[in-house]
RNA sequence: GGCCCCAUGGUCAAGCGGUUAAGACAUCGCCCUUUCACGGCGGUAACAGGAGUUCGAUUCUCCUUGGGGUCACCA
């Protein structure tokens, strides 16, 4: 036993990484880095029930795209293995044994029957220490019958349990408060509760670090290591994600996996800095941290005991910082599977496109719908051309379009550059100022308020048939409108 | 229902007896290479309520209210 901290990680493979999990996961892993300690993955698979095909390969390949690097595991072996809780199962029953040896644990044969009828008016069940009084000579006879059993925690009746947990601080429950748990279940093999402490004591783990659901039942696990007189870990419990005020984000929501937000185009470095901030933030009040700058400032006093709500747009700002600091390259090849998405698949110049859109792309995902419309051109909506504060007016704008049409049919030399000089152009012409032609001609060409780039940037892209037919069309849209 | 825990703006949150109660996101307004966006600047917005303790409470104590968790042969 050494004094290097080391933590754990124990998802259960039940299908994709949940959001509240990872971020369990990830201040494992800063505190132990933090420390110089050793961060261990151990797959919790006991669960047959909830047992789902492949998850465990989900689990690698997330922590891999979150950046969290395990030193030991499954696939690292430290020397503490195995690290599947399924390959483990013959240790806990002679652990058991030597609980119920030391006087902290005893058989139990009470029936299903038994047990129910002890339910309260309230719906609450807590065993009566029935079999405690059994005779060792009557356990062992009922044991070779065959007479199904199984090895419950003996809490002493009185008194208090206490610790010191290292968010929450001082916790004390009354041990009349608590049941004697199952240890070992009928079948032989432990319930979580059991396996989990003995996992942890035989793994050498000092800090256990898990969500707030186990914040009282932890004096149960520590009657435990006491009953060993094994030494207790230190204790971290986290209070939960939430989707709002009441609910807590939850697999069963379907919006909160990791995998499903890299999908919607986040970069796995903006998930795990957010989630890194919620319920957590460093004493520089600093935001945006790469994960060596998380592991230089983590600090336990740093974590917040009330549950945060999942804010995805904070996210989506975060992500938009990230995509900002990408460079282009980095930027044109993670938007291109985007590109060739939209509808606008293998047209336009995707460099070009890549160039407009990066600085005004929050996440990935929005892409296919911010260059749509280069395809989708159709009527709309006259009123947009209406600008109080630009003073632009339909019949200004028509003044506008008709000029520009004018003027941009003779231009060969269809470039941004050029098209910005024949604004001036035009605007002189007309004898209105450039943004009241840069504003009508960008309505004009995109059918939209809003658009990945200014209106010569538009029609460099479209090319010029494209914007002269779009301009004509936009004319006549125009016309019959103000003829009305 | 018993027990444990939590409580600062819409959200994340700083604060650890004396502050004009930070900052970020969102929102609103202004500015900017005359348009979109980016960027810059600024505004609105909070200590759940009530008793104490104290010269003085957002900060300490208690109660109320609200919320979360937990009471399994699930993890």
């Amino acid at each position: 036993m050494s004094n290097k901290v080391r933590t754990r990680f124990a998802p259960s493979p039940t299908g994709f990484m949940h959001v509240g999990n990872l971020r369990t996961g990830l201040y494992a892993y800063l505190f132990a880095k933090k420390n110089d300690g050793t961060f261990i993955l151990r797959i919790e698979d006991t669960d047959q029930e909830r047992y789902v095909e492949g998850a465990v390969d989900v689990i690698y390949s997330t922590l891999k795209k979150a950046g969290i690097d395990h030193d030991e595991g499954p696939d690292k072996d430290g020397g503490y293995g195995p690290y599947i809780q399924s390959e483990r199962k013959a240790m806990y029953m002679e652990y058991a044994k030597e609980l119920v040896k030391r006087g902290a644990a005893y058989y139990c044969f009470c029936s299903k029957e038994r047990l129910e009828g002890l339910t309260d008016e309230n719906g609450v069940r807590k065993y009566d220490k029935h079999c405690l009084s059994l005779d060792e000579e009557e356990v062992q006879r009922r044991i070779k019958a065959g007479e199904p059993y199984v090895i419950r925690l003996n809490v002493p009746a009185e008194g208090v349990s206490e610790y010191d947990d290292m968010v929450f601080g001082h916790i004390a429950v009354n041990n009349a408060d608590m049941e004697d748990n199952i240890l070992i279940k009928s079948d032989g093999m432990p319930t979580y509760n059991f396996a989990n402490v003995v996992d942890d004591h035989s793994m050498d783990i000092t800090h256990v670090i898990r969500g707030v659901e186990y914040l009282s039942s932890t004096p149960k696990y520590n009657l435990i290591y006491d009953g060993f007189g094994w030494e207790r870990p230190k204790y971290m419990h986290l209070s939960p994600i939430m989707k709002d005020a009441t609910r807590k984000l939850s697999k069963r929501y379907g919006d909160a996996n990791f995998e499903d937000f890299v999908a919607k185009g986040y970069l796995p470095k903006a998930i795990v800095n957010y989630i890194a901030l919620l319920g957590w933030n460093p004493k520089d009040n600093k935001e945006k941290m790469s994960m060596d700058e998380l592991i230089a400032e983590f600090s336990v006093d740093g974590i917040s005991k009330s549950p945060s709500i999942f804010d995805e747009t904070k996210m989506r700002w975060l992500n938009s910082e990230y995509i900002k600091e990408l460079s282009e390259e980095e930027f044109l090849a993670l938007a291109t599977p985007y590109f060739d998405r939209s509808k606008i698949k293998g047209k336009y110049d995707y460099r070009k496109l890549a160039a407009l859109l990066h600085k005004r792309t929050e996440i990935l995902g929005e892409i296919p719908e911010k260059v749509d419309f280069l395809e989708e051109f159709r009527a709309f909506d006259t009123d947009m051309f209406f600008h109080k504060k630009m003073k632009v007016t339909k019949e200004l704008a028509l003044n506008v379009l008709k000029a520009s049409e004018e003027v941009l049919s003779g231009e060969d030399n269809w470039t941004n550059e050029r098209l910005q000089e024949l604004v001036g152009v035009i605007a002189e012409r007309c004898n209105v100022k450039g943004g009241q032609v840069f504003l009508p001609l960008r309505l004009a060409l995109t059918a939209s308020p809003v658009s990945p780039g200014g209106a010569t940037e538009m029609a460099d892209l479209l090319g010029k048939e494209e914007s002269m037919r779009r301009l004509r069309f936009s004319i006549d849209l125009l016309e019959k409108d103000t003829e009305l």
